[in-house]
DNA sequence: TATGAATGAGCGTTCATTCAT
DNA sequence: AATGAATGAACGCTCATTCAT
């Protein structure tokens, strides 16, 4: 028998699959219920209901990536390396959570999230602009509001990882310096 | 009165917006057709299926955006001006077909699609990368798969295009030039 | 191009067809229309309804039946010339019109049917009566309610059709006066 | 509260009742759940579809009939009393389940019959052919082809039955008697 | 007169949610 | 606390009927 917090996490997990495979409107509750070994009405003890389970999986892997983004790393005195961090960084968790980032791109702007779910996505923008402001700062990046300099950096990643998981690209020894470099480029002044 | 074919225009309209919108899934085929201004059953006489209407509505997208990125432009001999171009293209068909652009991508993977659909996706994807096979073939372009170079450059295009959907970032003046600077620079030798 | 009376004929003709395959509620109107080689519209400048179709066929073959049934023949004074006259009318109707008796007989408490078919259907059953007690008159045939005999009698005839309909029975060269010379002693005192 | 094959048996029956009733295809689901006491979604926890369903309900009631039919009774070397059992058998089922018998009867060709429901069909035919034939060995049945006299007998059997069913005739003290002589002369040699 | 595109009520079916067990 | 049978609103889709042509 699993202990209470192990069902929380089987549903959420199921979620995470089943939402990103089917997308959430797509993904019926009975189905969630299956995958994490539960029953149906068991869901419910956990989550009020279909949205509040969506966006407690939306603010549980946003939390796990801005981790991964924000703890640690060389000081932006070092602005070559500070990206360098944040760039496996990222490359980590889409190794690591390969669904969850997925799910995360899929589901940014679904008409279930709440408002927590929207200012957890905020604030991972505001800071990842901040950061951007700041290898500027050091003259090392090129002139540009953050804001595009984020996103250019971020959708390259995120197109790598769609391009992973299709299979049109391998993660080989080289490809992480490879797409470091290349990304460095983008910004470097 | 709109003309029979109006109709079916106006009935891939609306579900380009609601399917962007909503999902797929998530869209019921009665309010399509409030949207596009016919009764419910008219969608099923251009349509055989909600799961045709989404093949449709993919396929016609993807054979327009492969119109703007292959038709015409430089020759690959002059491997700057033809990205600057395959760059200006991809924007131009962000800024008139923003909806169209986002759904593409939300549901490249849809599990409704069909052959048909899965091919048109793919003989872009071939294009692309035959294109950045041949930029390189001319030493102007960094060595590394062709399908990670388009995944990169395709990522930070609809890493923009978000933004500007957001809008985190704005189209101004220099926007066009600066990214495609930038850009290039990701895949400059 | 067909005349008026013709396309009346052509939509009735149609409707037998269909109403007996598939079931009056399993039949769409359209269905009915392309059999009959007319427009969908079309059928309702001949016919108010869907019902007022399934009564006029109803009525139409009742009244032919009836036709087939009451039209000369021996008198009663001779009882066995005149059941095997009546016997060899129904053959002739099932094997001039087998949907029409399939259709009779699938449809006899059908829902949509209004008072004059059902008066129409009950008519016929009251000279069927009739003529049942006028042969028991004559002492060639048995004691028993009239409509007790009629019903033996012309269930048996429809035991039979059906069994010809599925290639159970063939009509062969001694059939008719072999079920006739059968059914006979059924009455027979 | 029902237990649940209670459930199952009460669909069962309001869907004997109402496709009899109105047909197949004229009776909605929700009319069945209605009848049956149930909601909507609960008849599919029982029957996978409508035509699942129907086949059900067929194959049901047609291995009931078998039942009655062929369980037991004289030898064929007493081919008077054997076939006395059977006809008086008939006039059971008839009486036990009226429903049943005239919803078999309405939907002997229903197009949403499948495989299992037609092998059903034609095993008793079979067996009741194979009976008849027998009756003809004893030399006490007249000649003709089994199938011929097994519709011959069962067509009148329904059309008592269907007379009984509108109030023409009444099921009284000497019915059974009166109607098994008559058919027994409708067979004998 | 004849058509068939258009409609929307109603179909068979699914699914988020509840609640007796 | 956990279940899953039960529900009924809402889904994708059909079809009797209408009406502009």
């Amino acid at each position: 028998m699993l202990a209470i917090s192990d069902k929380r996490e089987a549903i959420l997990a199921a979620a995470l699959e089943l939402f990103e495979e089917r997308t959430y409107a797509g993904c019926a509750m009975p189905l969630v219920a299956d995958r994490a070994g539960v029953g149906a009405g068991t869901i419910y003890r956990y989550f009020a209901s279909k949205e509040a389970l969506g966006n407690a999986l939306y603010q549980r892997w946003k939390a796990e990536m801005a981790r991964y983004l924000f703890d640690g790393g060389p000081s932006v005195d070092e602005p070559r390396a500070a990206f360098g961090h944040l760039w496996r960084q990222l490359m980590a968790f889409a190794i690591d959570h390969p669904r969850a980032l997925a799910f995360l791109e899929t589901h940014k702007h679904a008409p279930y999230l709440d408002e927590d779910s929207r200012v957890a996505a905020i604030a991972i923008d505001v800071a990842a602009a901040a950061f951007a402001a700041d290898l500027q700062a050091t003259g090392a990046v090129r002139a540009a509001p953050p804001a595009e300099l984020i996103a250019l950096v971020f959708g390259a990643f995120v197109g790598l990882t769609k391009a992973i998981d299709t299979g049109a690209v391998t993660v080989d020894h080289d490809f992480l310096t490879r797409t470091e470099h290349a990304v460095w480029h983008l910004l470097a002044a």
